[in-house]
DNA sequence: TGACGTCTTGTAAGCGCTTACATGACGCCT
DNA sequence: AGGCGTCATGTAAGCGCTTACAAGACGTCA
């Protein structure tokens, strides 16, 4: 095995090259070097020419401290997710990536796993890294987050849901109306014992919204409101909330889920002890993840876009920084009906 | 709908303030605000209180690009990785974000896109946004950009694959050997007709050497080479190669596909032009993602330790940082037997 | 021919911070 | 009392880059 030096301390040390070192080296004074790296079309065909030689040639890289010094910009985006290790939150990122990434902004991440507090700590973080702009998930947090977020004049766009009042554009959709659309469906196919499995509820609005639009729908229809159970996002987790919720309410015909992680561990857990879905149990989903279609039976859920969510995002956190005016975006679900819910039994 | 207004031009826009202002209004110099942030202990008492006091006053946060201009790091970790999208990816890359939170650095992302040259791309990008050093997936890329790396002082660390030779760590397993083991095993059962559905090997070593340790085992055992074909990454595309494969070799009784979200499509696929998984076809994927254990018929596959190669990774490359001499690692890898590899027909 | 644009390049002043070095105040020893 | 550590603080030199301004070269037009 080979052991590798990490960084060359004293001796071997060779500076990375500078905007003077490749000044000296195309002859041409420094304040032409950097024309020809920003505005090119200002330096004569021949210097440019030198210039960019000497660049390949020392493969030079202009200093990120110093650009950003002189430009009061990082070109850099902050993005507090809960974690990537939920897909749909991996794919959200992605898209707000790759548009960032057309745009010569970087991304720089960090996941809260769903603790307010670690996102807190995390907004400071990435503040003082020099972000530029941030992206964050969810309306749920202090009042002091987004007062920071003022103070630091560092633009904020809301990802994953939208509030048409809120203080920060948010780009996003309707959770709660999603799930009504969702539970008015089920109620047309006759159920009326109504389970949920959702995700933890406090601090986080778009778990809280989809509940409130399961019950909302069923009030609406003058049903008795649905059992609620709350876990932590995971299938394993999914399974044993089904379970859990199956072993107080033996008589529910239909089990909505917060999400599709949840829905699909409710799937296995339910076939695990012999109940067919959706012969004699329905289960849906939330978010429609690659996932959703490949279980058995494939699962009923909401198509969230969240690859056009994050590219609206990102477009509008630039926005922003352009000193345009944003306005929050509200983006449409669709029902994807499949074979996890049926008729009640 | 609320409009949002960008960064304030002009007028109301009032800067940070420096350590000036700080020092202005605690009426010491800029040296001893300085030193009150970075290294108290050499200040008095009295002067460093009135100096906090100071910085809470006026509601100071250092300037990133000046900090790092001097102090020559941004406490930021780059990587660039093929995508998000892959759950694995995803996964890994959370991994790395755990430790260097905890170590108080940043992740700076980039995805590639499985592209070598937007890899480069992005390892200069990276370079120019002043990241301490970098993490790249595995070790297919042009020599330059190692040389590149090499005059920018930026440490490397290579993930998902391990070559003790190499010039750069490498944190990770032996594609080759797990698909080694992989098909020894299938091999066990009788099967004699295997066909083999890859990613794209042009610029991934990782997919040409699974594909290899299959050749490897088969040879070994006297048994003709299987019949590869290539394909991008995708669940629809996993399903395609299956059709092309099948319509090509009729015969085949075991498709070995180089991940799990190929699989999955293969097996939806199979099932779909009514083959039965696995009594007259067994199907097998690679990277044990959660999606493995929920499709029918379960998959067999490799579970690849990404978690604890992503903390690995990021281990090293903070190692490298501090100076310290890293050995690479090779992480072990483990077969998952479940219901999709079954008895040749 | 000379005044005056136009185009290209150079000069040099910072951006906000850290830190080596200089300075001054104080107390102790001989 | 004079000399000398010790400690707290100030002074100022950059770090690598951008950019306003200056300067030189050249061509044009009256």
């Amino acid at each position: 095995m080979t052991p590798y030096k990490g960084i060359e301390k004293g001796f071997g040390m060779k500076k990375a090259p500078t905007l003077q070192d490749v000044a000296a080296e195309a002859r041409v004074s420094t304040a032409t070097v950097s024309r020809c790296l920003n505005s090119p079309d200002v330096v004569s065909e021949a210097t440019r020419q030198r210039v960019l030689d000497a660049v390949k040639a020392l493969d030079y890289a202009p200093n990120f401290g110093a650009r950003a010094l002189v430009a009061k910009r990082t070109l850099t985006i902050g993005a507090v997710i809960p974690t990537m290790e939920n897909a749909i939150f991996a794919e959200g990122i992605q898209a707000v990536q790759d548009v960032l990434q057309a745009e010569g902004y970087m991304l720089l991440v960090s996941s809260s796993g769903y603790d307010p507090e670690a996102e807190a700590d995390a907004v400071h973080t990435l503040a003082a890294r020099g972000a530029d702009g941030v992206l964050l998930i969810g309306l749920d947090r202090e009042p002091s987050v987004y007062e920071f977020l003022a103070t630091q004049q560092i633009p904020a766009v809301i990802v994953w849901t939208h509030d048409p009042n809120g203080s920060v554009p948010s780009v996003g959709f309707d959770n709660s109306a999603a799930m009504v659309e969702m539970t008015r469906h089920a109620l047309s196919l006759g159920h009326k014992k109504i389970g949920v499995i959702s995700g933890r509820t406090a601090g986080n609005d778009r778990a809280r919204d989809r509940v409130r639009g399961v019950q909302t729908a069923l009030s609406e229809a003058g049903i008795a409101p649905a059992k609620v159970i709350e876990t932590d996002y995971g299938i394993a987790e999914g399974g044993a909330a089904l379970s859990a919720l199956l072993a107080q309410h033996p008589d529910l015909t239909l089990v909505i889920c917060g999400n599709d992680v949840l829905a699909a561990g409710a799937i296995r857990e339910a076939r695990a002890i012999g109940r067919n879905v959706p012969g004699d149990l329905s289960i849906t989903g939330f978010d429609d993840i690659g996932l959703a279609a490949l279980v058995e039976p494939s699962l009923t859920t909401v198509r969230v876009p969240h690859r056009d969510m994050g590219e609206a995002a990102a477009r509008a956190v630039l926005a922003l920084l352009a000193g345009e005016t944003v306005a929050g975006q509200a983006l449409p679900t669709e029902l994807m009906l499949r074979d996890s819910l049926g008729p009640a039994a």
